[in-house]
DNA sequence: TCTAATTAATTAATATATGAATGATTCATA
DNA sequence: TATGAATCATTCATATATTAATTAATTAGA
């Protein structure tokens, strides 16, 4: 009979809970949630995306999304720029602003991230996200139609 | 460089968000949400918990757990008694009606963890386990006092 | 014994998650 | 080309997360 600590959902929560700190921790320096340093972070490597766009590689829901956006364009770490092509589209844009404070996080994101890759081999890393794609793997019929 | 969606956060949210839909489906059949479940999981092993204890074993939040039992208490499958010998302490217990809602919920909860189980191997579940923990291992050093 | 420090539960303020619905727009097609 | 289906961003209602502060009760120590 599995325990209720070891099932999925809860080994999962439990690791983001240990993880997450030592990121907040400097989101909070800078005076981000994780969400808002999310959709920064994924404004990285391409200069403009759409909400929806944002939203998939963020993981975070579009209603969430929509006040997210608001914070930061309150902020003036990005900016909306509806489209003309298709003016469903809404695109957004990072500031000066929001790309200079990007250009001051990256380099200590990718130091916490380096230290965590530090406590296991490569191998181990390796294996670790192929069990864990067999573990998570959706088997929802996608929509080939 | 590591990249954003393979950074340890992302990884583990996006497993979450692949594992819960399963579990949320049969919840929401029983009018429940995850964290409600949770708490009366927690209460299945042991007939009484305090909110503190409930709190550490789920990981929900004290300040989030209050009102999911209060919402759990409105739909009269928990009840709340203030301790006796320390008053600070509130003794969570379920209701008849919650104890049958979790004899009648479980054997469908352990089915799905099943289900899970199903796609790794014994060895890899248990290896899976061993390199999460070295990476979320928590660093902090205790309050050995 | 009396006060300071602790502890458990809670409240408060703000931010986010979830699922359903809406409004504006574009697409497909009869 | 009118019209229903599909899409994107958004709103709405409710539930939860996060951090700080508060309240009541207990404990530790002078």
């Amino acid at each position: 009979m599995p325990k209720f600590l070891d099932s999925l959902p809860m080994i999962l929560s439990r690791s983001l809970d240990r993880v997450m700190p030592s990121y907040r921790r400097l989101f909070q320096a800078n005076d981000l949630t994780d969400q808002q340093w999310r959709v920064l972070r994924a404004l990285w490597e391409k200069q403009h995306l759409t909400s929806a766009q944002i939203s998939q590689i963020t993981l975070l829901p579009p209603p969430s999304l929509v006040g997210i956006l608001d914070r930061l364009e309150k902020k003036d770490l990005i900016g909306r720029l509806r489209s003309t092509e298709d003016r469903r589209h809404v695109h957004i844009i990072p500031t000066q602003k929001g790309r200079a404070l990007m250009e001051h996080m990256m380099p200590m994101v990718d130091r916490i991230h380096d230290d965590f890759m530090q406590r296991v081999t490569a191998a181990e890393w390796a294996e670790f996200n192929r069990i864990l794609e067999k573990l998570s793997e959706s088997t929802e019929k996608r929509n080939l139609a």
